[in-house]
DNA sequence: TAAATTATTTTGACTAATCAAAATAGCGTG
DNA sequence: CACGCTATTTTGATTAGTCAAAATAATTTA
């Protein structure tokens, strides 16, 4: 059984291979995990020993499938855990994910099963985030952000791609959750700002940085 | 913060000292933890620096104020937590102990209090063991057990006082759950033997010892 | 291409929790 | 009151995970 500190070392490259296109850094990873540098670089080549990891020295780590696997499992649990949280126990979006972060390493795969049946086996968790199937399935879509899309195009937020709770009370308090329409109006990348309108016909501008954080698809019918 | 190994250690010496009139011995809480004696004594030195026990060596050891407070959250969390595994998940009443023992270390009193909201409140697990309450009080109840009750008087099960699976699948399977009523034929103390009538006028034999685990009240009304 | 900057790895040390096995203290019994 | 049994405590070692700081490699800059 991988302890919680091996299963927070492989969901956090997971993760950060999802933007990173290939090899995660040591760098990166030991700010995600908020080690220093050279903890990360002892436990990769542990974890290399121990087949979770291919570690590429100088270069970068990346998953094996058994890593991945366990990775997997953990995502679902983190997502599944915060849907629970939100959607049963109705508590606040933004504080969730430090919670997650707790229990994901203590729940079995049998209460975990349950409450994917209580939940109504939902597809994302409050974020938007994709929940990884039970078979280790992860519906990754690509989808273009605020900072991306076209202008004037109706859009319809489907995830938001940041778990501070700062960020998530910014966007609760503007009205930019999950399902929420709105386009952008504008962008002046010299200045590092869009300008988005929401349903409400509410103006508001933002930084192309937290633009990029909210991802859409179009609106159509 | 405690660590989880610190909240179990006091959660057992709560726990052992319901039984053990004063203090708790080395040994019983070694072989409750299952760890080695010398490992126990150890750690209670530590935990008597910290505050959290009063170490009288070779004698044992009680918890202080600090400690008790802990352990009483703890034993809240691990009995909320059951209570939740089984009325809502619907998880089978022998196999939720486990389970509970490692969520009772991650669980928030945020996500507790939402939990003990949605049970409504209960005063005691599906075992029948009190739930502390969130100020930290025990409602401490002195009860008969089918090994000391009085013969054939009409009795209610209260309580199973052993979290093992094997036993309580053993007292599934026979119908002695909390709320079960039935009566005490008789016992043999040189054979330790007990024997008691269920509702459904069933007879069957069972040793003092497991007896000793299921406590009772009277029927009346 | 040599020097300088930056990222990574190595080294040595530390803490929490544990065990095995030896030392010690308290018994009770003869 | 000494002997022996049992429980407890000590001692020395081990493992997982971490940090600070020195050493090394790679890349960028001049």
């Amino acid at each position: 059984m991988p302890s919680s500190t091996v299963e927070n070392y492989l969901k956090h490259i997971l993760l950060l291979s999802e933007s990173a296109q290939d090899l995660v850094s040591m760098g990166e990873l030991a700010s995600a995990l908020a080690v220093v540098p050279g903890t990360a670089t002892t436990m990769i080549k542990a974890l290399a020993r121990e087949g979770y990891v291919a570690h590429q020295p100088r270069q970068g780590v990346s998953l094996t499938s058994a890593g991945r696997t366990v990775a997997l499992s953990v995502l679902r649990k983190h997502r599944l855990v915060e849907t629970f949280l939100v959607n049963v126990l109705k508590m606040d979006w933004a504080s969730v994910h430090a919670e997650a972060e707790k229990l994901e390493h203590a729940i079995s795969d049998e209460v975990l099963d349950r409450l994917d049946a209580l939940l109504g086996y939902p597809a994302t968790d409050p974020h938007g985030d994709p929940i990884p199937s039970r078979k280790g399935k992860l519906n990754f879509q690509v989808y273009a952000s605020l900072a991306t899309c076209a202008l004037k195009q109706p859009l319809r937020i489907v995830r938001i791609t940041e778990q501070t709770t700062e960020f998530l009370q910014f966007a609760d308090q503007n009205h930019l959750l999950p399902g929420s329409t709105l386009s952008v109006t504008s962008r002046n990348l010299p200045a590092g700002l869009a300008t988005i309108k929401t349903t409400g016909t509410r103006t508001q501008a933002m930084s192309i940085t937290a633009a990029g954080k909210i991802l859409v698809e179009p609106l159509r019918r």
